[in-house]
DNA sequence: TGAATACATGAACAAATGCTCATATATTCA
DNA sequence: TGAATATATGAGCATTTGTTCATGTATTCA
């Protein structure tokens, strides 16, 4: 009487088993949410151009604010929010700063994207 | 007097050639848009756990309720957010419904994600 | 030293987001 | 049919987010 209809009930006698299943597989709280940061960063189109632009060549601020035709005030903004993602690095030179992706997974990452929201436009 | 001091001026005279560069290397405005939109989706604590969960096994709407501790409203609220972002699927039995992913992009996503936050930690 | 310049940053504000609460819909079962 | 149940959804609300505007800091150059 413990397997009975396992795809009846709901609620109040949940499925318990699979619950049970799932948590044991469930990665860690933190890291899951390390990573919702992580994609939190990603998913906003302003980061995600400077992260492409970026990912092509070092750039100085006003390059990417000319290339991106955005104000410095909200590039710097969101360089700093890379920054402290740990996905960009700068170098200073003379007033100028440049900066630079600072991870080789973020590039694999956002080709699986790429690639996922391109097959999705076929596959209609 | 044209690749003159590229590293010097900017602002006014910006490195008009890296941008020339990179513009012609920029993925296209669009994908860019929907892959930020993508990571957006990604982006929330409870969505990633959901997603973990229902990579790890098919599940109904209570059975991730109790699994993560929340409301059947706020499950039932970002179901809808992960269905609309096509990542997730369900199948309807009785009156429970049952949610799997609908990708196979999004575990590889997820997986290099993970790496990434867990090198991270060690490389402090 | 002082003007000019490249960048950083705080405050403010509008827009988006995620949850809760109440309620609607759909399905089962007596 | 009517009660119970699993899920969906709209409105409301507090929080977060991204930009702008003004201003601060650091560096170069005359």
């Amino acid at each position: 009487m413990e397997h009975d209809n396992e795809m009846f009930e709901c609620c109040n006698v949940i499925h318990e088993d699979v619950v049970q299943r799932v948590m044991g597989q469930m990665p860690a709280e933190d890291p899951i949410y390390e990573v919702s940061e992580l994609f939190k960063v990603f998913g906003d189109a302003t980061r995600s151009r400077m992260i492409c632009a970026l990912g092509i060549e070092e750039m100085c601020v006003c390059d990417l604010s000319a290339l991106l035709n955005m104000t410095q005030s909200a590039i710097s903004h969101q360089l700093r929010i890379l920054k402290a993602a740990r996905l960009v690095r700068s170098r200073k030179q003379g007033r100028t700063v440049y900066y630079t992706l600072d991870d080789d997974h973020i590039g694999q990452i956002f080709a699986l994207a790429f690639t996922h929201v391109t097959e999705e436009e076929g596959a209609r």
